[in-house]
DNA sequence: TATGAATGAGGATTCATTCAT
DNA sequence: CATGAATGAATCCTCATTCAT
């Protein structure tokens, strides 16, 4: 069943699969101490393979980065759909946010990459930001105004400042890449504790 | 004044000098890309040099890391030299985390390396943890303790996860180093934000 | 009319289209430098294509040699029919040395690579002697003798070594080879020039 | 003895080494097909120290022609240094060009060099030919000009295309490139003839 | 102490050749 | 016949490390 594939589509399939297992070895080792060749020995082919469908090591690590954010196109739809009052939306949208990015080993790692190649590789980071970041920022600062406007929150400088209400969520993704299994955290009373602060900051009326 | 140092006092001196130089260097371009020759060329002088103090690229490396590491040891003393109500003391805490940590370029750095180089050099991580990481958490979670036992704060979940505390800290550490110059923040604003929703949502009676 | 090639017409074609092609690519870039993926993609095929008709680069190489050196199976007929006094022919003889070694562009890269690779192929350099070099020095030979005897031409070395009357030919041949179109020379003149100095250097009684 | 070098001596000395050890690798098997490591090889050193001294292949060729090319300032001051009558320094000029190109090895084979990569390098054509051929030629237009002046030679086309009296001196060498040690030719005679077929093409009274 | 010439293992990249489709 | 995906040997070049001076 495995042999079944024509060779159409393992040529089509070819792509994906490389850009998977140069991701696993990017993470693993980072950009200049991953081989060529193990990115290919873990797909079981050659060097030459992975040289087939890009040029250099350079153009397979920015498509790599390219391949893992694309996932992210979605994120804007998950929050339009969330419904409730302002302090549910922001709940949910919180929970979205830890599970996208915490969450993710993907996200987690790719966030990894790009603190550690960054500065040599410029445009990995504006695309991640502008699919996965803003996006949220924008939106906990939506559901602020609205909620302030409401009457559900009292006015607060969270708004102009949205990036305080996310916080956490980042945090547990470094503490997780940091420490891995080693320090573990619990993570839903995290996650927990971060959304009681935020709210109780938040509410005109705290419970 | 510079030439009265006595050739004691100079070789005493060489390997503070190579441990800075390789920590920029190591910044730079990660552990993998940098050349013992550019450590040494940073400071005049040849490799050769740098391997009469270290004998191999992975101990200067290590040996950089602890050297960064080292000024967090009085962390601890400027905690306890805090004075004033809960609130005060950490609102006062808070900066001082921001100072430490976001303000720090050497902290923000010393940070990017052991997210991109901690798997391969799993001792860089606990050292900073236990000299910096470890006494803020300690310290959160006594102040709101206090201040709940005084009755300044209500009682909630944050003193058994501090980390949802010093989140913002840690995030505005990975904004600047994800974004360095582009996409620059308020840092003021963000950070009078961030206590300011801390403490509305600790205090037993916001403002 | 280009479409009516039979099957078996166009298959007999391609050995002589990939010849072609293989030649102008040894020509710019060399042996070692050439790859058989642009010799195919000049031809609008694939490398496979190539294989099919030649089993080796080296193989392919050697064919192509062979290829260019052919037309010159002609030269000794064209001597043949060369008519009037020996001064007369052996003008003409020059005249044609020259248009079919330094005015032909084919047989001038052909010398080429044979200086170029001469020393790993040795077999590509007799073929050339003698079809071409070998009837023509013959002829020169011929020519002068009988003019000696006919006393047109006094007594001389050339008649034994008659490589220096044809040596300009060469020098013209290997001018153009190594200054292309700097350095540009009038070849009517330098021709000319050769042929007056060489008959003034024969005849019995010059003009 | 051969160890007395000292460390800057042999230093000083190894570019020299390199370059000679080059030249004949690049001789023997052109640019494309030697190795760098086979360059070092022959000096009994390694790849990695022919790099101490030349960044890159290419450069290390164009320097290797260059340092063969070197010798050539002399010839200008050889050919000032003629004496006699015209035809006595024509002819001592031919005898000094038939040493210098077709009778030394290194020169032959500069050319060959030149013919096979020309195309590739071009800067390695010019200077060569400002530095040999140029003076040669400007020498031998000079020395046919002052022949005719004091009736020694008579008027003739040569003056205008001296490149036809030293076309035998490129031919032989040509010759020996191609055939090396097959179809040897009797140099002395051929020289002589050479000499001859000019002297009586120049000359107002031939002999 | 400091130098920097030399080493050689290691890794990116190329390309002749094969072969299943 | 023709294709082009895959292979892997070959080669350029780098750089950690050594060591004679």
């Amino acid at each position: 069943m495995e042999k079944k594939l024509s060779r159409a589509e393992q040529k089509a399939r070819r792509p994906h699969e490389i850009l998977d297992a140069a991701f696993e070895e990017f993470v693993e080792k980072g950009y200049a101490a991953t081989r060529v060749e193990d990115v290919a020995a873990r797909l079981g082919v050659t060097k030459g393979t992975v040289y087939l469908y890009f040029p250099t090591k350079d153009a397979l690590f920015e498509a790599t980065m390219g391949h893992v954010s694309a996932p992210f196109q979605d994120v804007r739809a998950s929050i339009d759909a969330l419904r409730g009052s302002q302090s549910d939306r922001l709940r949910q949208l919180l929970v979205l946010g830890y599970d996208k990015l915490a969450g993710d080993r993907k996200t987690r790692e790719l966030l990894r990459l790009q603190l550690a190649e960054g500065s040599r590789f410029p445009n990995i980071i504006d695309r991640h930001y502008g699919a996965f970041i803003a996006p949220l920022l924008d939106a906990v600062r939506a559901f602020i105004e609205q909620g302030v406007a409401s009457g559900e929150f009292h006015q607060s400088a969270a708004a102009n400042t949205p990036e305080v209400v996310i916080s956490s969520a980042v945090h547990l993704t470094i503490w997780k890449l940091i420490f891995a299994d080693r320090n573990p955290i619990d993570e839903a009373a995290f996650i927990e504790a971060h959304i009681d602060l935020v709210l109780n900051g938040l509410l005109a009326h705290p419970r």
